[in-house]
DNA sequence: TTAAACATATGTTATGCAGCACAAAATTAC
DNA sequence: GTAATTTTGTGCTGCATAACATATGTTTAA
Protein backbone atom coordinates (compact mmCIF):
# COMPACT_ATOMS: atom_id res chain seq x y z
CA UNK A 1 0.00 0.00 0.00
CA UNK A 2 0.95 2.97 -0.94
CA UNK A 3 0.94 4.83 2.50
CA UNK A 4 3.08 2.11 3.81
CA UNK A 5 5.63 2.51 0.91
CA UNK A 6 5.72 6.45 1.34
CA UNK A 7 5.97 6.06 5.39
CA UNK A 8 8.75 3.49 5.08
CA UNK A 9 10.54 5.90 2.43
CA UNK A 10 10.13 9.08 4.97
CA UNK A 11 10.72 6.87 8.23
CA UNK A 12 14.24 7.19 8.93
CA UNK A 13 14.33 10.97 8.41
CA UNK A 14 11.10 11.76 9.95
CA UNK A 15 12.06 9.92 13.40
CA UNK A 16 15.41 11.29 13.29
CA UNK A 17 13.21 14.98 12.86
CA UNK A 18 10.45 13.99 15.46
CA UNK A 19 13.21 13.52 18.09
CA UNK A 20 14.87 17.23 17.24
CA UNK A 21 11.31 18.60 17.84
CA UNK A 22 10.78 17.10 20.78
CA UNK A 23 10.13 20.06 22.85
CA UNK A 24 7.19 20.54 20.72
CA UNK A 25 6.71 16.55 19.97
CA UNK A 26 6.64 15.79 23.73
CA UNK A 27 3.47 17.39 24.10
CA UNK A 28 1.46 15.31 21.90
CA UNK A 29 -0.11 11.85 22.39
CA UNK A 30 0.52 8.82 20.04
CA UNK A 31 -2.34 9.49 17.18
CA UNK A 32 -1.09 12.98 17.21
CA UNK A 33 2.67 12.03 17.08
CA UNK A 34 1.05 9.96 14.11
CA UNK A 35 -0.73 12.98 12.39
CA UNK A 36 2.70 15.05 12.41
CA UNK A 37 5.19 12.14 11.11
CA UNK A 38 2.21 11.72 8.11
CA UNK A 39 2.01 15.39 7.15
CA UNK A 40 6.03 16.79 7.73
CA UNK A 41 8.15 17.19 5.22
CA UNK A 42 12.01 17.83 4.96
CA UNK A 43 13.67 20.50 2.76
CA UNK A 44 17.35 21.62 2.50
CA UNK A 45 17.91 25.49 1.84
CA UNK A 46 21.19 26.65 0.38
CA UNK A 47 22.86 30.28 1.73
CA UNK A 48 20.98 33.30 1.53
CA UNK A 49 17.71 31.29 -0.03
CA UNK A 50 14.30 33.17 0.80
CA UNK A 51 12.19 30.77 2.36
CA UNK A 52 9.09 32.88 2.36
CA UNK A 53 8.14 36.35 0.95
CA UNK A 54 5.72 39.66 2.37
CA UNK A 55 2.95 39.17 0.67
CA UNK A 56 3.08 35.60 0.82
CA UNK A 57 -0.26 33.56 2.27
CA UNK A 58 0.71 31.60 5.42
CA UNK A 59 0.46 27.81 4.98
CA UNK A 60 3.17 25.91 6.49
CA UNK A 61 4.77 26.40 10.44
CA UNK A 62 8.56 26.27 9.78
CA UNK A 63 10.66 24.27 12.20
CA UNK A 64 14.71 24.96 11.89
CA UNK A 65 16.47 21.24 12.43
CA UNK A 66 19.92 23.13 11.32
CA UNK A 67 21.51 26.57 9.93
CA UNK A 68 20.61 29.63 10.60
CA UNK A 69 17.72 31.97 9.63
CA UNK A 70 16.91 35.57 9.39
CA UNK A 71 13.37 36.71 9.70
CA UNK A 72 12.91 40.37 8.50
CA UNK A 73 11.42 43.63 7.03
CA UNK A 74 11.57 45.62 3.69
CA UNK A 75 12.19 49.04 4.78
CA UNK A 76 12.41 52.65 3.03
CA UNK A 77 14.55 52.41 0.22
CA UNK A 78 15.19 49.00 -0.10
CA UNK A 79 17.17 49.06 3.55
CA UNK A 80 16.35 45.37 5.43
CA UNK A 81 15.57 45.20 9.20
CA UNK A 82 16.34 41.87 10.78
CA UNK A 83 13.14 41.01 13.05
CA UNK A 84 14.61 38.43 14.49
CA UNK A 85 17.07 35.55 13.75
CA UNK A 86 16.44 32.00 14.81
CA UNK A 87 18.24 28.63 15.73
CA UNK A 88 17.74 25.13 15.94
CA UNK A 89 15.37 23.88 16.73
CA UNK A 90 12.95 27.00 16.71
CA UNK A 91 9.82 27.72 14.95
CA UNK A 92 8.98 30.53 12.83
CA UNK A 93 6.43 31.31 9.77
CA UNK A 94 3.22 30.63 11.92
CA UNK A 95 2.49 34.04 13.56
CA UNK A 96 0.65 35.53 10.54
CA UNK A 97 -1.44 31.89 10.20
CA UNK A 98 -2.64 32.44 13.71
CA UNK A 99 -3.45 36.52 13.07
CA UNK A 100 -5.41 35.38 10.32
CA UNK A 101 -3.26 37.67 7.63
CA UNK A 102 -0.44 37.09 4.77
CA UNK A 103 3.12 37.46 5.46
CA UNK A 104 4.15 41.13 6.81
CA UNK A 105 8.05 39.65 6.88
CA UNK A 106 10.43 37.78 4.60
CA UNK A 107 12.46 34.84 5.51
CA UNK A 108 15.32 33.73 4.30
CA UNK A 109 18.65 31.69 5.47
CA UNK A 110 22.06 33.01 6.88
CA UNK A 111 23.76 29.51 6.16
CA UNK A 112 22.80 26.24 4.80
CA UNK A 113 20.02 24.81 6.44
CA UNK A 114 17.34 21.70 7.11
CA UNK A 115 13.78 23.19 7.85
CA UNK A 116 10.64 20.50 8.32
CA UNK A 117 7.53 21.98 7.56
CA UNK A 118 4.07 20.85 8.44
CA UNK A 119 0.93 22.10 7.49
CA UNK A 120 -0.57 25.15 9.75
CA UNK A 121 -3.89 23.71 9.65
CA UNK A 122 -3.16 20.86 10.99
CA UNK A 123 -1.09 22.33 13.52
CA UNK A 124 -4.18 24.57 14.60
CA UNK A 125 -6.20 21.65 14.93
CA UNK A 126 -4.11 20.48 17.21
CA UNK A 127 -3.47 23.19 19.55
CA UNK A 128 -7.21 23.36 19.58
CA UNK A 129 -7.51 20.01 20.69
CA UNK A 130 -4.26 19.98 22.60
CA UNK A 131 -3.81 22.62 25.79
CA UNK A 132 -0.21 21.39 26.37
CA UNK A 133 0.68 22.23 22.65
CA UNK A 134 -1.21 25.48 23.23
CA UNK A 135 0.24 26.48 25.95
CA UNK A 136 4.05 26.03 24.39
CA UNK A 137 2.94 28.37 22.18
CA UNK A 138 1.91 30.80 24.26
CA UNK A 139 4.94 30.81 26.51
CA UNK A 140 7.64 31.41 23.11
CA UNK A 141 5.48 33.93 21.43
CA UNK A 142 5.83 35.67 24.78
CA UNK A 143 9.23 35.43 24.85
CA UNK A 144 9.45 37.09 21.48
CA UNK A 145 7.03 39.47 22.24
CA UNK A 146 9.35 40.67 25.47
CA UNK A 147 12.38 40.45 22.42
CA UNK A 148 10.51 42.49 19.94
CA UNK A 149 10.18 45.32 23.22
CA UNK A 150 13.11 45.02 24.12
CA UNK A 151 14.97 45.78 20.21
CA UNK A 152 12.68 48.44 20.06
CA UNK A 153 13.78 51.14 22.12
CA UNK A 154 17.76 49.12 22.02
CA UNK A 155 17.29 50.33 18.35
CA UNK A 156 15.57 53.89 18.34
CA UNK A 157 17.08 54.91 21.46
CA UNK A 158 20.77 54.07 21.29
CA UNK A 159 23.23 55.76 19.35
CA UNK A 160 25.34 53.71 16.82
CA UNK A 161 27.91 52.50 19.13
CA UNK A 162 25.26 51.29 21.45
CA UNK A 163 23.21 49.74 19.33
CA UNK A 164 26.33 47.75 17.54
CA UNK A 165 27.42 46.51 20.95
CA UNK A 166 23.90 45.24 21.70
CA UNK A 167 23.74 43.37 18.47
CA UNK A 168 27.12 41.84 19.27
CA UNK A 169 26.16 41.05 22.58
CA UNK A 170 22.74 39.76 20.91
CA UNK A 171 24.46 37.37 18.94
CA UNK A 172 26.79 36.10 21.80
CA UNK A 173 23.33 35.32 23.71
CA UNK A 174 21.63 33.72 21.08
CA UNK A 175 24.04 31.49 19.12
CA UNK A 176 27.12 31.66 21.67
CA UNK A 177 30.70 31.25 20.91
CA UNK A 178 32.88 28.69 19.06
CA UNK A 179 35.51 26.67 21.21
CA UNK A 180 37.96 29.17 21.96
CA UNK A 181 35.21 31.04 24.31
CA UNK A 182 35.43 34.35 22.24
CA UNK A 183 34.18 33.64 18.67
CA UNK A 184 30.85 34.47 18.10
CA UNK A 185 29.02 31.05 15.99
CA UNK A 186 27.95 33.06 13.26
CA UNK A 187 29.62 34.92 10.58
CA UNK A 188 27.36 37.69 9.28
CA UNK A 189 27.85 39.81 6.51
CA UNK A 190 28.32 43.46 6.97
CA UNK A 191 25.21 44.39 5.45
CA UNK A 192 23.53 41.71 7.91
CA UNK A 193 24.87 43.05 10.61
CA UNK A 194 23.82 46.63 9.62
CA UNK A 195 20.61 45.60 9.24
CA UNK A 196 20.19 44.22 12.52
CA UNK A 197 21.75 47.07 14.37
CA UNK A 198 19.53 49.85 12.65
CA UNK A 199 22.64 51.82 10.49
CA UNK A 200 24.32 52.00 6.92
CA UNK A 201 26.46 49.16 6.10
CA UNK A 202 29.05 52.24 6.04
CA UNK A 203 28.68 52.96 9.38
CA UNK A 204 28.27 49.29 10.78
CA UNK A 205 32.04 48.79 9.33
CA UNK A 206 33.17 52.11 10.60
CA UNK A 207 31.95 51.39 13.82
CA UNK A 208 33.29 47.78 14.09
CA UNK A 209 36.62 48.92 13.20
CA UNK A 210 36.82 51.65 16.12
CA UNK A 211 35.40 48.48 18.35
CA UNK A 212 38.53 46.64 16.97
CA UNK A 213 40.74 49.67 17.79
CA UNK A 214 40.05 49.81 20.78
CA UNK A 215 40.83 46.61 21.09
CA UNK A 216 37.34 45.58 22.09
CA UNK A 217 36.41 42.92 19.76
CA UNK A 218 39.08 41.38 17.31
CA UNK A 219 38.22 40.95 13.67
CA UNK A 220 39.33 38.76 11.06
CA UNK A 221 37.19 39.28 7.95
CA UNK A 222 33.64 37.59 8.83
CA UNK A 223 35.20 36.04 12.13
CA UNK A 224 34.24 38.25 15.15
CA UNK A 225 35.82 37.44 18.87
CA UNK A 226 34.65 39.35 21.71
CA UNK A 227 37.17 40.44 23.92
CA UNK A 228 35.96 42.98 26.32
CA UNK A 229 32.70 42.13 26.79
CA UNK A 230 31.89 44.29 30.15
CA UNK A 231 32.65 46.96 28.27
CA UNK A 232 30.63 46.46 25.03
CA UNK A 233 28.15 45.96 27.49
CA UNK A 234 28.77 49.65 29.10
CA UNK A 235 28.79 51.10 25.81
CA UNK A 236 25.53 49.10 25.28
CA UNK A 237 23.75 50.13 28.49
CA UNK A 238 24.89 54.04 27.99
CA UNK A 239 23.55 54.53 24.59
CA UNK B 1 -21.71 31.58 55.05
CA UNK B 2 -19.16 34.00 53.86
CA UNK B 3 -18.55 32.78 50.43
CA UNK B 4 -22.13 33.40 49.36
CA UNK B 5 -22.10 36.30 51.36
CA UNK B 6 -18.99 37.57 49.39
CA UNK B 7 -20.27 36.49 45.99
CA UNK B 8 -23.15 38.45 46.70
CA UNK B 9 -21.99 41.69 47.23
CA UNK B 10 -19.99 41.21 43.92
CA UNK B 11 -22.76 39.83 42.30
CA UNK B 12 -23.63 42.67 40.04
CA UNK B 13 -20.10 44.62 39.26
CA UNK B 14 -19.16 40.82 38.30
CA UNK B 15 -21.70 39.57 35.84
CA UNK B 16 -21.55 42.87 34.45
CA UNK B 17 -17.78 42.68 34.13
CA UNK B 18 -18.06 38.89 33.01
CA UNK B 19 -20.20 40.19 30.13
CA UNK B 20 -17.90 42.63 28.80
CA UNK B 21 -15.20 39.70 28.67
CA UNK B 22 -17.52 37.56 26.45
CA UNK B 23 -14.61 37.01 23.75
CA UNK B 24 -12.73 35.30 26.59
CA UNK B 25 -15.17 34.12 28.85
CA UNK B 26 -17.05 32.39 26.09
CA UNK B 27 -14.82 30.03 25.74
CA UNK B 28 -15.05 28.45 29.28
CA UNK B 29 -17.64 25.96 30.73
CA UNK B 30 -19.56 26.44 33.79
CA UNK B 31 -17.33 25.64 36.91
CA UNK B 32 -14.65 27.51 35.00
CA UNK B 33 -16.84 30.53 34.77
CA UNK B 34 -17.25 29.73 38.31
CA UNK B 35 -13.81 29.68 39.24
CA UNK B 36 -13.19 33.39 37.54
CA UNK B 37 -15.80 34.97 39.41
CA UNK B 38 -14.84 34.25 42.76
CA UNK B 39 -11.19 35.33 41.55
CA UNK B 40 -12.15 38.48 39.64
CA UNK B 41 -11.76 42.27 41.12
CA UNK B 42 -12.40 45.40 40.29
CA UNK B 43 -10.57 48.66 40.44
CA UNK B 44 -10.75 51.89 39.51
CA UNK B 45 -7.86 54.12 37.96
CA UNK B 46 -7.73 57.98 38.24
CA UNK B 47 -6.17 59.49 35.07
CA UNK B 48 -2.23 59.13 34.57
CA UNK B 49 -1.84 56.62 37.41
CA UNK B 50 0.37 54.07 37.23
CA UNK B 51 -0.76 50.09 37.18
CA UNK B 52 2.56 48.38 37.34
CA UNK B 53 5.70 49.08 37.05
CA UNK B 54 9.22 47.88 35.59
CA UNK B 55 10.95 45.44 37.36
CA UNK B 56 7.44 44.16 39.81
CA UNK B 57 6.56 40.60 39.59
CA UNK B 58 3.38 39.82 37.33
CA UNK B 59 0.68 38.02 39.37
CA UNK B 60 -2.62 39.32 37.57
CA UNK B 61 -4.07 39.38 34.07
CA UNK B 62 -5.66 43.10 33.63
CA UNK B 63 -8.85 43.07 31.57
CA UNK B 64 -9.05 47.21 30.60
CA UNK B 65 -13.00 47.24 31.12
CA UNK B 66 -13.43 50.70 30.28
CA UNK B 67 -10.72 53.96 29.65
CA UNK B 68 -7.67 53.99 28.16
CA UNK B 69 -4.07 52.52 28.87
CA UNK B 70 -0.56 52.81 27.72
CA UNK B 71 2.34 50.28 27.84
CA UNK B 72 5.83 52.18 28.00
CA UNK B 73 9.27 51.30 28.45
CA UNK B 74 11.89 53.60 30.00
CA UNK B 75 14.32 55.04 27.87
CA UNK B 76 17.75 56.15 27.78
CA UNK B 77 17.68 59.43 29.33
CA UNK B 78 14.58 59.82 31.08
CA UNK B 79 12.44 59.06 27.54
CA UNK B 80 9.80 57.36 27.40
CA UNK B 81 8.55 54.68 24.68
CA UNK B 82 5.13 53.83 24.22
CA UNK B 83 4.67 50.24 23.14
CA UNK B 84 1.17 49.39 22.70
CA UNK B 85 -2.28 51.08 23.65
CA UNK B 86 -5.16 49.31 24.68
CA UNK B 87 -8.80 49.81 24.04
CA UNK B 88 -11.90 48.31 26.32
CA UNK B 89 -11.96 45.42 26.03
CA UNK B 90 -8.30 44.22 26.27
CA UNK B 91 -5.88 42.69 28.38
CA UNK B 92 -2.58 43.45 29.37
CA UNK B 93 0.18 42.24 31.91
CA UNK B 94 0.47 39.17 31.69
CA UNK B 95 3.21 38.62 28.98
CA UNK B 96 6.05 38.83 31.37
CA UNK B 97 4.17 36.13 33.47
CA UNK B 98 3.88 33.63 30.31
CA UNK B 99 7.59 34.01 29.20
CA UNK B 100 8.67 32.93 33.08
CA UNK B 101 9.90 36.86 34.08
CA UNK B 102 10.24 39.67 35.20
CA UNK B 103 7.80 43.41 33.77
CA UNK B 104 10.17 44.81 31.45
CA UNK B 105 7.39 47.59 31.07
CA UNK B 106 5.10 50.05 33.03
CA UNK B 107 1.74 50.36 32.41
CA UNK B 108 -0.31 53.38 33.24
CA UNK B 109 -3.96 54.49 32.51
CA UNK B 110 -4.19 58.09 29.65
CA UNK B 111 -8.06 58.30 31.34
CA UNK B 112 -9.80 57.43 34.45
CA UNK B 113 -10.19 53.34 33.79
CA UNK B 114 -11.80 50.68 35.14
CA UNK B 115 -9.54 47.66 34.89
CA UNK B 116 -11.04 43.72 36.48
CA UNK B 117 -8.08 41.69 37.86
CA UNK B 118 -7.73 38.08 38.11
CA UNK B 119 -4.56 36.01 39.12
CA UNK B 120 -2.63 34.54 36.79
CA UNK B 121 -1.77 31.01 38.42
CA UNK B 122 -5.93 30.89 37.51
CA UNK B 123 -5.48 31.93 34.15
CA UNK B 124 -2.41 29.49 33.64
CA UNK B 125 -4.70 26.49 35.21
CA UNK B 126 -7.65 27.40 32.68
CA UNK B 127 -5.46 27.43 29.54
CA UNK B 128 -3.78 23.92 30.61
CA UNK B 129 -7.34 22.40 30.85
CA UNK B 130 -8.82 24.17 27.73
CA UNK B 131 -7.19 24.81 24.59
CA UNK B 132 -9.93 27.33 23.87
CA UNK B 133 -8.85 29.55 25.86
CA UNK B 134 -5.30 28.90 24.93
CA UNK B 135 -5.97 29.63 21.45
CA UNK B 136 -7.19 32.60 22.04
CA UNK B 137 -4.33 33.91 23.85
CA UNK B 138 -2.00 33.13 20.86
CA UNK B 139 -4.23 34.45 18.58
CA UNK B 140 -4.36 37.69 20.26
CA UNK B 141 -0.40 37.51 20.98
CA UNK B 142 0.18 36.75 17.49
CA UNK B 143 -1.26 40.25 16.62
CA UNK B 144 0.99 42.28 19.10
CA UNK B 145 3.17 40.77 17.77
CA UNK B 146 3.00 41.63 13.92
CA UNK B 147 2.35 45.35 15.33
CA UNK B 148 5.35 44.95 17.23
CA UNK B 149 7.48 44.30 14.13
CA UNK B 150 5.29 46.70 12.19
CA UNK B 151 6.09 49.62 15.09
CA UNK B 152 9.68 48.51 14.83
CA UNK B 153 10.41 48.99 11.08
CA UNK B 154 8.48 52.24 11.27
CA UNK B 155 10.04 53.89 14.20
CA UNK B 156 13.68 53.33 13.08
CA UNK B 157 13.27 54.22 9.27
CA UNK B 158 10.79 56.86 9.07
CA UNK B 159 11.55 60.41 9.29
CA UNK B 160 9.81 62.56 11.92
CA UNK B 161 6.75 63.96 9.59
CA UNK B 162 6.60 60.11 8.74
CA UNK B 163 6.68 58.91 11.91
CA UNK B 164 3.96 61.52 13.57
CA UNK B 165 1.51 60.41 10.27
CA UNK B 166 1.75 57.01 11.08
CA UNK B 167 1.25 57.62 14.53
CA UNK B 168 -2.09 59.28 14.13
CA UNK B 169 -3.48 57.05 11.58
CA UNK B 170 -2.31 54.13 14.20
CA UNK B 171 -4.37 56.11 17.12
CA UNK B 172 -6.96 57.36 14.20
CA UNK B 173 -7.37 52.78 13.69
CA UNK B 174 -6.92 51.71 17.29
CA UNK B 175 -9.41 54.54 19.03
CA UNK B 176 -11.85 55.64 16.28
CA UNK B 177 -13.37 58.93 15.79
CA UNK B 178 -16.27 61.08 17.06
CA UNK B 179 -19.77 61.78 16.57
CA UNK B 180 -17.96 64.47 14.00
CA UNK B 181 -15.75 61.25 11.93
CA UNK B 182 -13.05 63.72 12.48
CA UNK B 183 -11.61 64.29 16.01
CA UNK B 184 -9.76 61.38 17.02
CA UNK B 185 -11.40 59.90 20.23
CA UNK B 186 -8.40 60.25 22.43
CA UNK B 187 -6.51 63.28 23.91
CA UNK B 188 -2.94 62.39 24.48
CA UNK B 189 -0.64 65.06 25.66
CA UNK B 190 2.38 66.39 23.13
CA UNK B 191 4.95 64.52 25.13
CA UNK B 192 2.67 61.51 25.23
CA UNK B 193 2.30 61.77 20.82
CA UNK B 194 6.57 62.28 20.85
CA UNK B 195 6.75 58.90 23.31
CA UNK B 196 3.81 57.30 20.90
CA UNK B 197 6.14 58.23 17.84
CA UNK B 198 9.69 58.37 18.81
CA UNK B 199 10.58 62.00 18.87
CA UNK B 200 11.20 64.62 21.34
CA UNK B 201 8.13 66.43 22.18
CA UNK B 202 9.19 69.80 20.76
CA UNK B 203 9.43 68.28 17.85
CA UNK B 204 6.00 66.58 17.84
CA UNK B 205 4.53 69.96 19.23
CA UNK B 206 6.61 71.71 15.82
CA UNK B 207 5.86 68.56 13.55
CA UNK B 208 1.80 68.82 14.51
CA UNK B 209 1.66 72.66 13.97
CA UNK B 210 3.44 71.91 10.35
CA UNK B 211 0.70 69.13 9.82
CA UNK B 212 -1.62 71.67 10.59
CA UNK B 213 -0.43 74.81 8.44
CA UNK B 214 -0.90 72.06 5.37
CA UNK B 215 -4.25 71.45 6.81
CA UNK B 216 -4.03 67.68 7.18
CA UNK B 217 -4.73 68.15 10.80
CA UNK B 218 -6.92 70.52 12.85
CA UNK B 219 -5.58 71.23 15.86
CA UNK B 220 -7.54 72.09 19.37
CA UNK B 221 -5.29 71.87 22.11
CA UNK B 222 -5.60 68.20 22.33
CA UNK B 223 -8.29 67.47 20.13
CA UNK B 224 -6.90 66.86 16.71
CA UNK B 225 -9.08 66.67 13.84
CA UNK B 226 -7.98 64.44 10.92
CA UNK B 227 -8.59 66.16 7.75
CA UNK B 228 -6.55 64.77 4.66
CA UNK B 229 -5.98 60.98 5.60
CA UNK B 230 -4.86 60.27 2.30
CA UNK B 231 -2.14 62.54 2.31
CA UNK B 232 -1.20 61.69 5.58
CA UNK B 233 -1.37 58.09 4.59
CA UNK B 234 1.27 59.46 1.74
CA UNK B 235 3.24 60.41 4.07
CA UNK B 236 3.52 57.66 6.21
CA UNK B 237 4.44 55.32 3.31
CA UNK B 238 7.12 57.69 2.24
CA UNK B 239 8.81 57.84 5.65
C1' DT C 1 43.24 34.32 -16.58
C1' DT C 2 40.69 38.05 -16.86
C1' DA C 3 36.80 40.28 -16.03
C1' DA C 4 32.84 41.09 -13.41
C1' DA C 5 30.42 41.32 -9.32
C1' DC C 6 30.48 41.82 -4.65
C1' DA C 7 32.17 42.87 0.08
C1' DT C 8 34.96 45.66 2.82
C1' DA C 9 37.10 49.93 4.03
C1' DT C 10 37.57 55.00 4.64
C1' DG C 11 37.15 59.87 3.80
C1' DT C 12 33.93 63.93 2.76
C1' DT C 13 29.68 66.37 2.61
C1' DA C 14 24.94 67.32 3.71
C1' DT C 15 21.13 67.31 6.73
C1' DG C 16 17.69 65.84 10.03
C1' DC C 17 16.90 66.09 14.49
C1' DA C 18 18.17 66.43 19.46
C1' DG C 19 19.31 69.63 22.81
C1' DC C 20 19.08 73.68 24.55
C1' DA C 21 16.98 78.40 25.81
C1' DC C 22 13.17 81.11 26.49
C1' DA C 23 8.41 82.77 26.21
C1' DA C 24 3.45 82.33 26.29
C1' DA C 25 -0.58 79.94 27.55
C1' DA C 26 -3.13 76.87 30.34
C1' DT C 27 -3.84 74.35 34.39
C1' DT C 28 -3.32 73.60 39.26
C1' DA C 29 -2.48 74.96 43.88
C1' DC C 30 -2.89 77.98 47.67
C1' DG D 1 -7.47 85.90 42.70
C1' DT D 2 -2.75 85.41 42.58
C1' DA D 3 1.18 82.58 42.47
C1' DA D 4 3.22 78.37 41.01
C1' DT D 5 3.57 74.71 37.99
C1' DT D 6 2.84 72.37 33.87
C1' DT D 7 2.03 72.32 29.04
C1' DT D 8 2.60 74.22 24.64
C1' DG D 9 5.10 76.80 21.21
C1' DT D 10 9.28 78.67 18.59
C1' DG D 11 13.92 79.78 17.37
C1' DC D 12 18.85 78.59 17.30
C1' DT D 13 23.10 75.64 17.46
C1' DG D 14 25.68 71.55 17.16
C1' DC D 15 26.24 66.93 16.34
C1' DA D 16 25.30 62.28 14.85
C1' DT D 17 24.60 59.81 11.05
C1' DA D 18 22.92 59.10 6.29
C1' DA D 19 24.37 59.71 1.69
C1' DC D 20 27.83 59.78 -1.56
C1' DA D 21 32.36 58.95 -3.59
C1' DT D 22 36.15 56.15 -4.24
C1' DA D 23 39.53 52.58 -3.35
C1' DT D 24 40.97 47.95 -2.36
C1' DG D 25 40.45 43.25 -1.46
C1' DT D 26 37.78 38.82 -2.54
C1' DT D 27 34.86 35.67 -4.52
C1' DT D 28 32.32 34.10 -8.70
C1' DA D 29 31.89 33.37 -13.47
C1' DA D 30 33.21 32.98 -18.18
Amino acid sequence: MFKGIKMAKKDKCTTECMAKMNELVSTLNEKQKDIISQEITLHQYKKNEVIYRYGDTPKYIYCLLSGKIKVYKEGVGGRNQIIRVAKPVEYFGYRAYFANGKFITAAATLEPSCIAKIPLDTIKDLILENAELGWFFIRTLCQELGRSDQRTVNLTQKHIRGRLAESLLFLKERYGVEADGYTLSIYLSREDLANLSNMTTSNAIRTLSLFAADKLVLVDGRKIKIIDEERLRQISRLG
